[in-house]
DNA sequence: GAATTTTTATAAAACGTTTGCAATTATCTT
DNA sequence: AAGATAATTGCAAACGTTTTATAAAAATTC
């Protein structure tokens, strides 16, 4: 439509070079006399020139950008993660195409396609699970892909979580430690493996070496939020938990309002511990024991790792464990 | 570097067409007949054709990708917005460049330059105040702009709010009707208009009309987070108020366990009425009475304002309020 | 069945950069 | 001062589409 905006060759012919001469001088390229890169900037910044990123990034194949897939904005374990991508990416001058993977694979395979399209030059996940359709859509082209805080059982790709099975199995020995025997592991959907296979596992790891049982009537499975938090609460109660693992702090802290709203006192008639230490776990009352995971780190950590892959860079980790720990509060005696 | 993908010359050999009539089919032009339609398609699903989105944007000066800015993105307040632009952005299939704006002006500058490099068709604007510099940039080029949940004095932009003068005035008036003579306003930055102009506009005239006299040394400065909220308790309650209200629900959870943590029980001794009706609060013990904001809603209605613009639509209202409520929890009596 | 209109398809010129290669100019060496 | 070498610049071909002008083909009219 209305063409109006400076162009490199406006610049060119004003400073009365070449194009490719002031494509150097943007780019920073040395092989220019100091004083011609010195006219040219003048130019620059007598026109206000600048330069447009996508004819950039069809001549280059480079678009200085990449995509993050998020399954919740609103959810601020995702938000804490993406807030660590985020930091990073601009350091590191990549802007995010930004897209909520919510509703589902079909959705998910869409926006990916829409993503991929855009020629991003690298692509960080997170989500629940990463699906078969979803999985042959991230090998198609030879994008790199880094997951956060999200594993893929067949580890193709690089990613950054902690070691769940250890923090999920320490938590719980604690919850052990303090004499409970009767241990409920709410949480969300199985078919995620951090929840199906790592926390879980530690989960009965834990159980094991206090030669506890483990019984599969403690295990409660539903979906990462407050309202199904506080819904599932009646039912473990019933079952006759003394405590629980909550594997997602929006769920922890409906499932501890439901016990408080049901009159039951945290944590000396019931033990507390959740995942994420977000923010949630310092509002309510009692405070949240939980296990820490440095999220923002893990965001940031999975970005550098997207950078060095897209510069093709030498990388020695490909599958990164940062460390956890565990925050008592008061939800634990 | 390495060239492999299919392009759509190659499509158009193998369908023995030119790579014209290709571009028609990909985009729905229908001046193409029904059988060489199907062909072409054919053709098109046997390589697996994916139409690359960069050349795209620069032949045809539109890059279906609009840019968004979120001063944070792990305040529920913003995200809540992002998600409904989000989900109206994907319904008119476009892509969301998103970038976080906190970290002051200059940084907020050099962001938008990035975005606006990238030849975004449009752009959202979240933020407390669009500086001076910031609304140059937004103003040089012709890419049309709405604000979200933010106003500009000047009203250059298209925008998309609520009343917040009314809905502080009632929420003001309520506290007064219970009782109140000494009701705090606890704020985010006053160089915000929404809070130096609208919402405090709205706190001054329900005293007014109540027949109180304004005072000063009520406002409460400080920034929208849990500690600030936390914090500042202590200094409302010096200063004898018995009753605030809050304008960011972060800030009012905060504000509320440290009222609670001092032994005040709320709202037989403290009435507290927030701003945004997240989440939050519901999430906190006594739940807090809020003045509810269609937060989705403003998202949604503002991008999709937006795409009108994209579309250089007729456009009937550049300036939307969005209808506000007050739900009552059990922070008020 | 020729003339006219309408529909489909093609060729080629944008779009605004980067980049490999060749040409030019400056700098050393002796 | 000439030749060799190195540093700087310019030329022009990509990059993968859309789009405009135009031609060819098909449909319609008389």
């Amino acid at each position: 439509m209305e063409k109006q905006s400076i162009t490199i060759y406006d610049v060119a012919r004003e400073a009365s070079v070449s194009m490719a001469t002031v494509s150097r001088v943007v780019n920073g390229n040395p092989n220019v006399r100091p004083d011609t890169r010195e006219k040219v900037l003048k130019v620059i910044e007598k026109l206000d020139y600048r330069p447009n990123a996508v004819a950039r990034g069809l001549a280059s194949h480079r678009t200085t950008t990449v995509g993050v897939l998020i399954p919740d904005i609103t959810n601020i374990f995702y938000a804490s993660l993406a807030r660590g991508i985020n930091d990073v990416a601009t350091m590191y001058k990549y802007n995010i195409i930004l897209a909520s993977a919510d509703e589902g694979k079909h959705k998910t395979d869409a926006v990916l396609q829409s993503i991929m399209a855009k020629q991003v030059d690298g692509l960080i996940f997170m989500g629940q699970h990463v699906e078969d359709s979803t999985r042959k859509e991230l090998e198609r082209g030879k994008t790199p892909v880094v997951l956060a805080g999200t594993v893929d059982p067949q580890d193709k790709f690089g990613s950054v979580n902690i070691d769940y099975v250890a923090a999920v199995k320490e938590a719980t020995a604690r919850l052990i430690a303090s004499g409970n025997q009767r241990i409920a592991f709410v949480t969300g959907s199985l078919s995620d493996p951090i929840n199906g296979q790592f926390r879980l596992k530690g989960y009965q790891e834990a159980l094991s070496e206090a030669k506890i049982a483990y019984d599969e009537s403690y295990v409660f499975e539903t979906e990462y939020s407050y309202r199904a938090g506080e819904a599932v609460w009646d039912a473990v109660k019933r079952a006759g938990a003394t405590a629980a693992i909550v594997t997602d702090d929006e769920l922890a802290v409906g499932f501890l309002n439901g016990a408080r709203d049901a009159q039951v006192k945290i944590p000396e008639d019931f033990e507390i511990i959740t995942s994420n230490n977000t923010m949630l776990t310092e509002i309510v009352r009692p405070k949240l024991t939980s296990i820490a995971q440095p999220l923002y780190d893990i965001g940031a950590v999975a970005m550098r790792l997207l950078t060095k892959m897209m510069n093709k860079e030498e990388i020695d980790q490909n599958t990164i464990l940062l460390p956890h720990s565990i925050i008592t509060r008061n939800s634990t005696k």
